[in-house]
DNA sequence: GTCTATAGGGCGATAGAC
DNA sequence: GTCTATCGCCCTATAGAC
């Protein structure tokens, strides 16, 4: 790693087009394959048709990215990134606030919802070792990210102390996950209908008559 | 459609070897793909992979079912049914435990969780009408049972009547369906403890200290 | 009725020309 | 750095043997 690489730790990004030129022209790939699935999903992905909606061949991509389960993973990966700086200036007590948040802005672009559920599911199998990793981490950082938030919130007083944080915290991204899914399906499903019912369990033993 | 074809409304079953002999057959064949989804997963189903699982050529597949997509469901579906009869006889106010119970029959067959998975995402996509139907078909059956729980546990008063039926069935589904896959990417994630959670959101306003 | 054999078109991935 | 050509595999469809 000498001249002018990308990130050192980015090993992905430095497979391929590790110099100035080859790092924006996979970035410049990159964007356009986020606002390709953006709008079109998963719908019909071969690489084949990314690299023409693009305006390249498909070994063009390939030269760029090692294969197509790597390519989407970038994408995703892309398309989180994008995201996390507005949940940083959220109110760090927020918990259940932060994934309806979430969530909606996932439904607005269903086309990503489609690619992240497929991936999901593919990452369970054998040989989608990139697709797993990237997924464990994904869950592991979001889990912490939750855990961190509901201990605030439990030494702040505003959340039952008796709820294990973890638990807990699997829980509200499970049922964000779930819930996503099944509006897709069917629109009547109330997305933040039903994760507010989760800020119930949050509540302190309340006053209530 | 004359002699002696099967249920008249089933129409996958109808659609090829409508007559005893084929729907014996036919049956042999989900079966044998059930253990076959069960032991290896959805890794490499090819059509090929999977006749060669069973032992005949991939042609015969499709000669009792019209794609591999129907055939996919056809798995699913039987084994959703294998275990609904189950369900009946437990207690009828059971909520959450219905669900942490089918939960846990899942995870214990991985290869079906990663085909429901998968299935699931794919039927989100245009030109997959069979699944998106059976998941739809599948995600109403399913709220409509856990509504019917919830309003007799609210009757019964050992349910809170404060909450919609239909937002908390979307909410356990999908939390249980969450769950699921977060298990297979990191068995940490207890399953039967983030579940049991949505109990607190059920109990009726406590008389706790 | 049940199944084998075969053909068409698309896929991901690779090799090598320019 | 990007392309064309090609490989082996896949799903689907169909013709016709038994």
């Amino acid at each position: 790693m000498t001249a002018a690489p990308v990130q050192p730790g980015d090993a992905a990004a430095a497979r391929a087009g590790s110099y100035p030129k080859g790092v924006a022209r996979r970035q410049e790939i990159l964007t356009r394959a986020i606002e390709v699935f953006a709008a079109k999903g998963l719908e019909g992905t071969s690489l084949r048709a990314i690299a023409e909606a693009i305006g390249v061949s498909h070994a063009a991509l390939l030269h760029y990215f090692p294969s197509r389960e790597e390519l989407l993973i970038e994408v995703l990966k892309a398309n989180e990134t994008r995201f996390n700086a507005t949940d940083a200036e959220r109110d760090p007590t927020e918990i259940v606030g932060i994934m309806t948040n979430a969530a909606h802005r996932n439904v607005g672009i269903p086309g990503m919802v489609s690619l992240y559920s497929s991936m999901l599911a593919g990452s369970i199998e054998e040989g989608k070792e990139y697709s797993r990793e990237y997924f464990s981490g994904r869950f592991e950082r979001l889990r912490a990210k939750l855990v961190s938030r509901i201990q605030i919130g439990q030494a702040a007083g505003t959340v039952r102390t008796d709820l294990d944080p973890e638990a807990l915290a699997a829980l509200v991204i499970a049922a964000s996950d779930g819930l996503q899914v099944q509006w897709l399906l069917d629109p009547k499903v109330d997305i933040a209908g039903s994760l507010e019912l989760l800020d119930v369990i949050l509540a302190p033993a309340q006053e209530k008559k």
